[in-house]
DNA sequence: CAGAATCCAACCGGATACTG
DNA sequence: CAGTATCCGGTTGGATTCTG
């Protein structure tokens, strides 16, 4: 669904109604769009991964962040959790299929994010 | 450059040293991740919009919202302010070249969401 | 019309300490 | 190891009002 638009002589678009539906962009920002959501999903295509070299693996973010976007991928179905031994405790992360649908426009802003002139 | 990572027999990876670059995806989102961001850009890719068509457009943002995402935008180079008339004051924003590089980007994302089983 | 300014609540997110 | 719990400062972002 389109949002109704004419274009006036001077190319202008003016908008009849709103935009009503959050233009999926917006939605799909809500799922990968956190701070560390991308990172962590990124991190995780190449396998599985433990919890503790999932954090050093991405430094910045603190256990507390992982643990809430893991939590959250996992309850949207973007990520598995899987307790793999219990003596230690040590649980692993992967990604599942679905997850992976997402890999492809991470890539393609990667690939954007890396040919930038500069990064500020 | 790759983080040095050994990977076991039981498939699952050691980062040997902390992912020390923000990881691209993270200096990308900070572009783009913006909570209004990717809908302005997606709103001007089929041309130059005015301040408050585009405000009409995104709906669910504030004004100064919009205003703040465009003036970072602007900053960045993705899009070009320009005045259009001062009588009745008229500024029109426009995608530039380089902002339209992120369109592809945002068109996969785009389609990622809108394919999603359902949008809680 | 296109903002700027101000106020303020909500949430984000880091640090730290504790647990099984 | 893989978290949970708590504290708390900073940022985000909406509502509203004012201006040229």
């Amino acid at each position: 669904m389109r949002a109704r638009v004419k274009q006036d002589e001077q190319g202008r678009r003016h908008a009849a109604e709103a935009c009503i539906e959050p233009c999926a962009i917006e939605s799909g920002m809500r799922i990968i769009g956190g701070k560390w959501t991308g990172s962590i999903l990124w991190h995780l295509k190449d396998g599985p991964v433990r919890f503790n070299d999932l954090a050093r693996m991405i430094g910045g973010a603190s256990k507390k962040m992982i643990v809430e976007r893991l939590r959250q991928l996992e309850a949207q179905g973007l990520v598995r959790r899987e307790v793999v031994d219990s003596a230690p405790v040590s649980v692993q992360y992967e990604i599942t299929d679905f997850g992976r649908t997402a890999l492809t426009f991470l890539d393609e802003l990667r690939k954007w994010s890396e040919g930038l002139p500069r990064t500020p």
